[in-house]
DNA sequence: CTGTTAGCGCTTTCAC
DNA sequence: GTGAAAGCGCTAACAG
């Protein structure tokens, strides 16, 4: 394996020359960078990186830590920030919390220790609640959970007003009895649940919301459970696309017909959302966007660690399928 | 930031010895590993990877470079394998070659750059088909796509047996003009076209395969064209998850029925796969285990990078559902 | 613009 | 069992 020596020998020139055409900061003479290419070309050289980042003290590595990388939400975002990522030279570590506090403590902690320049984080409620970014030595930029009064930049969907519309939306096609299922591990199920509420004592009617872990088969259990009560709902609001997948489940399960016997309406637009007869209306978020908005707001924060709070609210799209149509009068 | 010297100074002991303590090989005192151990937690000391990385020559990461995160199947793998490395205390890098041998080859380059200690990849077609596990510094296992002459670890399903029992329960099911669609960028969608050639052409019958890259979208295009036809299949074979999702959108688009007007069955036990009326048959695959396989041969490889090679074949399970009930007569 | 040189923080001989 | 000291390969001052 080439060292930098080599190819500085092979130069015939020093290994400073060397560093600088390969770092492209400082001024080289176009001479001198054309030798030193032609003999990295030829030792065939690659950079020890663990030897440049304990040099220089920069790691050019951020870390994406996901709640659940079994979400397709998650699954987007990390394809839309990995992409962002490598176009301008940075490594994406990659890791799931599987909505535990505490693989998230120790994942954050391995941050630490890789003297990452960055992190993109969907925090667990419980880490949330107690936030604060500069209890890290790290920029930090929160993605689809954040608090109002958090203290971080952050870029999320507008939960609230988007739970807000597709409750209206339900309340509009003349259900009354809407049932609404959220994660309880986030604050983003809890926004949407806040969202939920507010339509419905607007519109004078009780509410049945139901805390769960947001997880198909949890969410299955509870739909079930709810399906075969006494008063059963007339509508049911899943929070997010696991959410609504054991709704939908319950639903297939219990005999009933969607929208006949019970609507359905959700969040995320996943693949099978149109697929599934009569296709379910959700808040489709737009996922792309935000891990690029992410990225953006890490790498200025990584510029001026100083810089004033930024904060990124993007909307949700409100895509109208036959689980919701009007109900019979 | 504390430093192994500020430890070491705190400790009333040499450098060597924190350095002893920390990486638990040498053999150290009792009084000497408490002192250092109290150091550390009241300096709340983190070695410097970078440092340790360079002197070392270890870097305790591996690479695994998945063919499409959007693909749940390498969601799974990616779970699996990220548990099992981290439970041994290495890290794992994630990426994503989007089929995409440039991609592909890029990351590839950057792990060799990064001198990870193995990679786990799933290789395009591209690639494979000049596979040569010496042309990298390091060791590589392959997962899901290889083939029988490739020169390197690998597990992955049975893919011809499992596409060809797939084939036998549709022939079974009184079905006769069976379509293939099959991934084209990956050895897999190839195996598993041919156990559904072989089949088709043990029972004497012709034979429908339809290459395609392995998207839903030129999935359903190619569906919707097929079933639009002056012949149109009355059962369709899809080589994995994505495909499958494509060909039920199209049957659905094209009004028909399933399994009345044509028979689905597929690759990938998919969430949803059960939920779509009438729930589709399909061969359910052991990720889990498919994960862990992988792992277990790479850090056998890289404790003896000469050993001969290994393969792991897992078997597929073939999971019923309404999409394939068998034919009117 | 270029070369010399001093480390970055750690692990690992090598003595004791 | 422990310490002193020599680097791992690179970048960043600092001179020239």
């Amino acid at each position: 394996m080439a060292r930098i020596v080599d190819v500085a020998r092979e130069a015939g020139v020093s290994v400073a020359s060397v560093s600088r055409v390969l770092s492209g900061q400082d001024k080289v003479s176009e001479e001198t960078r054309a030798r030193v290419l032609a003999a990295v070309k030829a030792l065939d050289y690659r950079p020890d990186l663990a030897a440049r980042r304990l040099r220089s003290r920069r790691t050019d590595m951020i870390g994406l830590i996901v709640s659940d990388i079994r979400n397709p939400f998650f699954t987007d975002i990390s394809r839309a920030v990995e992409d962002m990522a490598y176009e301008r030279g940075l490594r994406v570590i990659l890791c799931n919390a599987d909505e535990d506090p505490a693989k998230e403590a120790f994942y954050l902690d391995l941050m630490r220790n890789e003297n990452v320049s960055g992190v993109i984080l969907s925090p667990t409620l419980t880490l949330l609640e107690r936030f604060n970014a500069a209890d890290y030595g790290f920029p930090v930029v929160l993605v689809d959970r954040c608090e109002r009064d958090t203290d971080a930049d952050a870029v999320t969907l507008d939960n609230f007003d988007a739970a807000r519309r597709l409750t209206e939306h339900l309340l509009e096609r003349g259900y009354r009895h809407i049932a609404c299922l959220y994660g309880e591990a986030s604050a983003t199920g809890r926004q949407r649940h806040e969202g939920y509420e507010v339509a419905m004592l607007r519109a004078g009617l009780s509410r049945t919301g139901i805390a769960l872990r947001p997880a198909a088969a949890d969410a299955r259990a509870r739909a079930l459970h709810l399906l075969g009560s006494a008063e059963p709902p007339d509508a049911i609001i899943a929070s997010n696309g696991l959410v609504l997948l054991g709704v939908a489940e319950a639903v297939r399960e219990s005999g009933l017909v969607c929208p006949r016997d019970v609507a359905v309406a959700g969040f995320d637009d996943l693949p099978w959302a149109r697929l599934v007869e009569p296709g379910f209306t959700v808040i489709a978020q737009p996922t792309y966007d935000i891990g690029h908005a992410a990225i953006e707001l890490l790498l200025a924060r990584i510029a001026q660690p100083a810089q004033t709070q930024r904060r990124v609210m993007l909307r949700g799209e409100l895509v109208e399928r036959g689980s919701t149509v009007a109900r019979a009068a």
